[in-house]
DNA sequence: ATAAATTGCTACCTTTTTGTAGTAATTAAT
DNA sequence: ATTAATTACTACAAAAAGGTAGCAATTTAT
């Protein structure tokens, strides 16, 4: 149940990005909120623009938005994009032998677990933490 | 869903051990049929000797015997020994301010399904891996 | 005693991940 | 036009993870 340190903060980022009503964010103002380090906070914010969850402009009063509704953005397709799609298929004990048809011993105990996860992760968006925080039924954590 | 290679290959090899009806393994035999490098496994071994796993025997004819019975060591027991025990106890979000009382959007949900991990991963033991694999249920994956 | 087969240890190397610094490009305000 | 505020890019540095090599210590077989 580990994710390396960049995709905890692409999370942070995208659900702080979320849960404040704002329009646009600078990386200096996500910086300061967030304590993420400065250059690699801005390295991460241009991959997340590549990746199309948000879209950056230049310039004066420049910064990030949201490149397409909160709700069409899932916690698993942050993950996804930042660990790789099949980060979360493989075998748990490290076989790369292990398939359906030629399981190791976990196998199916640890494909049950996995996948109840990836549905938890699959059906939260963006927009479920937005409302949640905009209800006062969570906080943001700073 | 992401464990180290480290922790991966102890995985492999404490599955290897427990599944095959062997008393002692050398490093060289597991080395051969699990494919993990020869001195990084060797390395290995000695930290899970020295964590309690198993016990090692030098000299001729010497190798590794598990240091209590199979069915005392669970995978979470494994992982926590080599990831860390709280390394499954991180915010999703990666908000080192979330706790109970002040919880990230995610902590609930995120809670619920890691404690099922948690569980499976507590409840099964080298053992239960021994018997699937003695009975034919499961391969050995190599 | 000697040789062979093993683990233990130390030092080093390579690759990946994380973090830093500075400059160029872009846009808006004045 | 100039300045200020922003993102984009490149190159580098530091730290962590993964991997290699060789020798010392230990035990067994002969």
């Amino acid at each position: 149940m580990i994710l390396s340190r960049t995709t905890e903060y692409a999370l942070s980022v995208l659900a702080f990005m979320a849960t404040r009503n704002q329009k646009m964010y600078a990386a200096e103002l996500l910086h300061q909120e967030l304590k993420i380090p400065r250059q690699y906070l801005r390295r991460l914010l241009t991959d997340l623009s590549k990746k199309g969850f948000i879209i950056s402009t230049r310039g004066r009063s420049g910064g990030f938005v949201f490149a397409r509704d909160m709700s069409t953005i899932n916690i698993a397709q942050i993950i996804d994009a930042l660990e790789g799609a099949d980060a979360m298929n493989t075998c748990l004990l490290g076989f790369t032998a292990c398939i359906a048809g030629h399981p190791c011993a976990m196998h199916d105990l640890w494909a049950e677990s996995r996948s109840k996860v990836i549905e938890t992760l699959t059906k939260t968006t963006l927009g479920d933490l937005s409302e949640k925080y905009r209800k006062d039924i969570v906080t943001g954590c700073l």
